[in-house]
DNA sequence: CACACAACTGACCGGTAAGTAAGTTAAAAA
DNA sequence: TTTTTAACTTACTTACCGGTCAGTTGTGTG
């Protein structure tokens, strides 16, 4: 019998981090709450991950409510919306295939799935955070893809159709596909190819769906 | 003060009806996991809407984790499956806008979206149960989505791609948007159009997008 | 060193909901 | 009608977890 679980050094048993702690508790309450929904998430376990003990929490945030929704202020919104900003130059058809490949390059990160999982189950029974999370990114999210549409149409690279249930569609591809790849899906659900051959698949077809005939012989007028 | 609160009838205040039961708790074990998740939906709910006592499940059902799975195996399976039965004859083109028109009419049913966010949301937790559901349903429609796709292409109304990478994207399309048109979706995500509106816009890119360019002028070789 | 104070701990409380089992009652059998 | 059965109810136990608070401990200050 040693004395091992005794201190024998003198560092201390835990620190004081007042600075650091709630980004700490953000991280892992992200974390705990994209594996367990909000519902089945612990506070103990979001302590634990934090390396401190339960009723440190409450010292930064009123109540589970609370950390959940400054979760989604300040991880989730932020991270997604700087994915937002990848117009870039060159023809429509360009921009959008960069958009869609930078979009599934982020969300290829580990645990991806977790949190689009958290914002599709759980946001919207929090109305005012569904509202905050559709202005601050949704319209956002919209604009850019909306506008990469309609600067195709202009220019007579896409055919002409609705920007806004265009930008949808292609949202509802890219989503639907993280989820189905996310490494939280037990079994792929659907016998997927790689990843690269995937995206490949899916510019493909957004971009077929979306350009304007290629071969209208003279067209007169 | 009348006696009106005591049973002036002789009808019994509840019946036996060991046959129907299981059906009735699983249509209301349903609605109840789709509104609020398998965490968050509460047995006396459950029992409440089937007109019964809590413990009254507990002689059809050994535990919620059963209940859920129970749910899952005779309602959500058959009653998916079912609708992949709508393969009906005419070209490939005319098959799928059918398929898409039919399924989106079947989740335009109020609380589609429930259960659709049950499975994608909630399934995963359940392995074995994930498993049922993906060779009993996935691959039935798969079956019925690449089948269209394959035959779209051999008659060459289609061009060469992935049936399997295509028919995913395409149900990515039309899940997505039963989700976002859901009525538990708050207010709406997207600005969206008629529902109307919306699946011919859907119809219409998925078409484009499958498309064998219609005036390939004189492909040499 | 010792004092103060803020950061942190962990035992505790109260509410809630899963699960249980003894009692009650509808309805079939005798 | 009486007896029997099993379907159902109700009150209970148990476990868990969000939230609290009195006490402990790291750390800067005099």
């Amino acid at each position: 019998m040693t004395v091992a679980n005794s201190h024998p050094t003198n560092d201390p048993r835990w620190r004081r981090l007042p600075e650091e702690r709630p980004g700490q508790l953000l991280d892992a309450a992200l974390h705990v709450f994209a594996e367990h929904g909000i519902a089945a998430a612990k506070l103990e376990d979001i302590a634990a991950r934090a390396g401190v003990s339960k009723g440190t929490i409450y010292l930064y945030f009123e109540s589970k409510e609370d950390l959940f929704r400054e979760v989604v202020r300040q991880c989730l919104v932020p991270r997604i919306a700087e994915g937002e900003r990848v117009a870039g130059d060159g023809t429509a058809s360009e921009q959008m295939e960069r958009y869609l490949r930078h979009h599934w390059s982020c969300f290829a990160n580990e645990g991806s799935d977790g949190w689009i999982r958290l914002v599709l189950l759980e946001l919207h029974k929090h109305p005012e955070l569904h509202e905050f999370y559709r202005t601050e990114l949704i319209e956002v999210s919209n604009r850019a893809l909306g506008g990469i549409i309609s600067r195709g149409i202009e220019r007579g690279e896409f055919r002409s159709l609705d920007p806004i249930a265009t930008s949808a569609i292609i949202k509802a591809i890219t989503l639907m596909h993280v989820l189905w790849r996310g490494t939280r899906s037990a079994k792929p659900s659907i016998e997927f190819a790689t990843r690269e051959e995937n995206i490949d698949s899916i510019v493909d077809f957004v971009l077929h769906g979306l350009r304007a005939e290629k071969n209208i012989i003279s067209p007169n007028s």
